[in-house]
DNA sequence: AAAATTAATTAGTCATGCCTAATTTTGTCT
DNA sequence: AGACAAAATTAGGCATGACTAATTAATTTT
């Protein structure tokens, strides 16, 4: 139905519109790590097969067909990485990558299938809800840790970079989803957070660190 | 590492040169459904990769390394065929299209999980050998149902056409691995086959038919 | 062997989706 | 308002992998 690189441009603008960020030709350029003048061209394409509106002030909207298109590929992306990791026992840093190749497999009813074989999971392993068939999609009330208020235990839910480097660092932290993290101070000085990994001793983590990690309280 | 199109390149010159044709121009072309200029012109870039020898007299021919490729993509592509029937329960004349896409998946031991995961299958679900992770194949000593000596029983044990009117057809006929078939008598007007199929009545089939069925004794 | 047919190749195009370099538009700062 | 910086766009190219039409080479037929 469409290329990889459309369904990867809807994906982008979902994302960035989703994070309540403007989707702009930059913003675009810099997710897919594409020149901002290719990215003009493409855009332009999409508008004219309406799977995008797009004016420089508001940047890149997706239509009704584009916001529904780009749900059935992070659906597809979801379900894939939930496959990865319980069925094929890949870690969560590994997850990724092949479910971004995963994802553009054109079959009618392929991920409803994986879907059942797969239990109808809610989320994928990056704490991440995944769409239904439907298009319906949980919904987390998730804050960063970042923003959690000090002294207050709270859980680990998602995250909010699915970097190779930032889910290794996680890894060696052994932080995974459902690890309790309790806020003890924020440092003045360079923002950094003070931190209660579970029943461990404290721990010193950089504010970007704490702005990657969602949790519930 | 290739591209989709080299890899689908390969799979063809494979296929033809394991049933003992030559790989010529035209016959890639009929293969890949391309025009036969496309294929030059591919061509040329492989055997620049290294990827084949090619002269006119003898057709394209895989190096050590093309063979090697190509293996990898019919090892993934058999693997996830097993996958798809097995697991998501697709029945045998959808699984080729959707193993068509999921073969050009690329991660070095994701083909190594996968088979351990479907508990090392010697066999994809039309009755072809899975290579292994070491390359090696099984090999079956399996003739066509034209071939079959009539009087003798036979198994089914595999098809030669894998599209998909050709396995609606056989399901239609309720025939499938492990089916039983006697060959009856040839009838020499038009030379199809009076066959008997597990224990029901005899039909009979096209010599068509009988040429992409395989059988063992 | 000449003619006819089939196969292979060359030459020239095209769509896709990228790129760089140059230019224009927009936004911000003083 | 004018100057500077950042963002967006245009223009021109390029690699990939297809295509058509025309030509050359190889096989068959007669």
């Amino acid at each position: 139905m469409y290329t990889l690189s459309e369904e990867n441009y809807l994906k982008a603008i979902y994302r960035l519109s989703d994070d309540g960020l403007k989707a702009s030709t930059s913003a675009i350029a810099a997710m897919l790590e594409n020149n901002p003048a290719s990215v003009v061209d493409m855009l332009k394409k999409m508008k004219k097969k309406r799977l995008i509106d797009y004016d420089k002030k508001s940047g890149a909207q997706l239509t009704t067909k584009g916001h529904k298109t780009a749900l059935i590929v992070i659906r597809k992306h979801r379900l894939w990485e939930f496959f990865l990791h319980e069925k094929l026992r890949y870690s969560w840093d590994e997850i990724h990558e092949i479910a971004e190749q995963l994802e553009h497999i054109q079959h009618p009813d392929l991920a409803d299938r994986l879907d059942k074989f797969l239990g109808f999971p809610k989320f994928d392993p990056h704490g991440d809800p995944i769409p239904q068939a439907d298009g319906k999609m949980a919904k987390t009330s998730k804050i960063t840790l970042s923003e959690l208020p000090a002294g207050r235990p709270s859980q680990v839910v998602g995250v909010k970079d699915s970097s190779v480097p930032f889910l290794q660092y996680l890894q060696k932290l052994d932080v995974g989803i459902g690890t309790k993290i309790t806020l003890i101070e924020t440092i003045t000085y360079d923002s950094s957070l003070v931190v209660k990994i579970e029943k461990r001793s404290q721990t010193t983590v950089s504010r970007r660190f704490a702005e990657n990690i969602y949790v519930q309280e």
